[in-house]
DNA sequence: GATGAATGAGACTTCATTCAT
DNA sequence: TATGAATGAAGTCTCATTCAT
């Protein structure tokens, strides 16, 4: 008289929860659902900026983006998984931007790099600020961890190589806490900003004194 | 103090929505009362700690507090404002930190203020990390803007008015903007170090480098 | 890179799958809930035998039932579970025909017994034709194989009894193959002829050939 | 031979429900068709057999065919088609059996000819069993009726001619109904032991029995 | 003939919420 | 005041089927 009752899996979970898939589920091979997949995405992120992550549905996305419910879960196997594209999107693109910034001011001061650097990260999250409130909002939930992981890793890694490069004129000895500790001020206090002072980014005020901040951080000395 | 109440249909939501209700039906006058509420905001925690905001269900929340969740419903008008509730005590809860660490070190020097601020704050946030990523996450979407705003402000004005009698040693103009930043800073790092460095808190390593940081920051010259 | 994709449970399945719940999901204890369970089942009868499995909606079950679709899944899990159910009861029933026609005429000369038994075996499939067919349809994908097993063991074993009061009179001397042949003809003729020759049954004919069947069988001389 | 084509809405139906085509499309004239659908139907098989009906997909068969989904669709109306085209191909495999077995034992004593024709269905039936299960399962609802019953009047057919040519030594007066039991004696018997008693095969023993169950019965004085 | 991307009706299921007791 | 059975709107997702290429 065995109990073969198991309703959904919905067993104890572990704070913080990740169980669903997450990846493509046709690799698009060809041009066509290249464009299909990229219109999706399209109406997910706008969908996703209008309604925010709850009350916006599959049906709503797919009708949004001209196709039917049924071409979006041949590209994605659930509504996570959209989210999660976009948030993977968007990571690839905060690298891009950090790695352009860092790299064209390799051989700039320290302030004019991280101002550079700042401006840049600002300008891309202004793009489209309801968005990335939801997908910051989600990216606990849906994100790989490891490949969320990963791209932190590699925007402090494109900051510790400029370190390196001027490891004379900073402070901090531990170049990776450091790389973290940088990483994660300037882009909560982007994200922080746009979403709640816009009036400071105007004249540039935040972007100075974040600036500040970084530059403070690198020139303290920490040896005392 | 608008009551957000607005039960049923949840149609057109501007960017960011925030439809929902979220003060509680009855105010507990009663001891009893008192005590109810307080049994079901902690079965609410520990639910969403367990299981995270979607798969956590007032059904389930009801049955860990021991009530029945007809009675969940006669003290929160939905689930929303369970989140909401314990949001605001988390908020209430990291002022009282600032305020209790920023008072008693008055008189110290910024490096020991500071120092002193981001330990306490991190203490808080290692109690119970499960919760506190849910809540983060909850803020912009079932937070009510403008009460999280307060709460904010009245870190920043803590800061502030610590800086304050420090204003000559101090670099930054705008103490306003200058606050915001700190705030911001320290708050945002302490949750991404809890959640994802918890190692670099054990030896105080992290702690030391939120601090330089600040301190790096405040002591910069905005002159120049 | 791992590939975190993992659509829905579709791996290889052993030529017979089972994959799914079956057991009701609250036991009724108030009296209540044992009348709605009662209700759902009927109404899924209903339904099962005009419509069909793959046409019988749980919807429709739900609303031919009186009740709300969620009370249905209150108390099982899935529409596979109410099939289930009622395979279950059937069965349950078939034994309680065999037990009380066996051991009413547990004195009674072969012929006499066989007859008795094959005529309420018949009465009662001939209560619901549509929806028995139905169940025997679906008994090999939602029946849990091990209760399926033990109701035909039961009923074996009451066929099994009786012989062992005569084993001098039969032929067989193997009476567990003895019990499983004369089961599985009984039952499967009585099936097939309420399905496919019901005019057979109206003057006797068939029971008396299915008596016949047992009888010539059981007399019949194995030694040679 | 009506078409039982009627595409899409399906709405009410009566009792037992049979509302879906069954028919293939074009009749394979060229041999490159032929070949086509031959490879199709064992797709299916495949697919039955491993999946069972519900969780066969067209368009997995169509996949495990090496086919587009379309070229499915251009041979058979529907997914049921394919079951239907099966069943028929297995009934029709039963009646070659059958009439194989008994015309080739028409002048041997009854059990010869018994034992012959059940030896060579358990034969058949061991072929595939899976396959044969969701088959069986499926008769009652895509199988056409009419065509069934051809099948199993064939079947009768064959035996009753056996019969008639030893009417002197059998005792059933009713030869038609005599020969609607023995084909269904035997065949439930075969199809229940393949599914569930394979180890009653290995020795012969269950052969025997159903031997034993029709001479006797053919044996039997229906007189008294 | 063949293809497979696209479709979309509709199935199952969940869960916040109510209300009679 | 408390309860929990009942609700049902709404969401996610599947898959048989079509049709433009």
């Amino acid at each position: 008289m065995t109990d073969r009752f198991e309703p959904k899996k919905r067993e104890g979970a572990p704070a913080v929860i990740r169980p669903v898939p997450t990846r493509r589920r046709k690799f698009p091979k060809q041009e066509r659902s290249k464009a299909t997949v990229e219109t999706i995405l399209e109406a997910t992120a706008r969908v996703l900026a209008r309604e925010g992550y709850e009350r916006a549905t599959t049906n709503r996305i797919a009708e949004v983006s001209g196709y039917g419910v049924g071409s979006l879960y041949d590209y994605f196997p659930n509504k996570e998984s959209l989210v999660a594209a976009l948030i993977e999107r968007h990571a690839e693109e905060m690298v891009a931007v950090a790695e352009l910034s860092l790299l064209a001011s390799a051989d700039c001061p320290l302030p004019v790099a991280v101002r550079g650097w700042v401006e840049d990260g600002v300008r891309t999250h202004l793009a489209n600020p309801g968005l990335h409130n939801v997908l910051v909002e989600q990216v606990s939930r849906v994100g790989d961890p490891v490949r969320i992981g990963e791209f932190e890793e590699r925007i402090a890694q494109l900051i510790r190589s400029y370190l390196e490069r001027r490891e004379g004129e900073i402070g901090p000895r531990d170049l990776s806490l450091a790389s973290f500790v940088v990483a994660h001020a300037v882009l909560s206090l982007t994200h922080k900003a746009v979403t709640e002072r816009p009036e400071s980014l105007e004249d540039g005020q935040l972007v100075e004194e974040v600036t500040s901040l970084v530059v403070g951080y690198l020139a303290h000395d920490h040896a005392g």
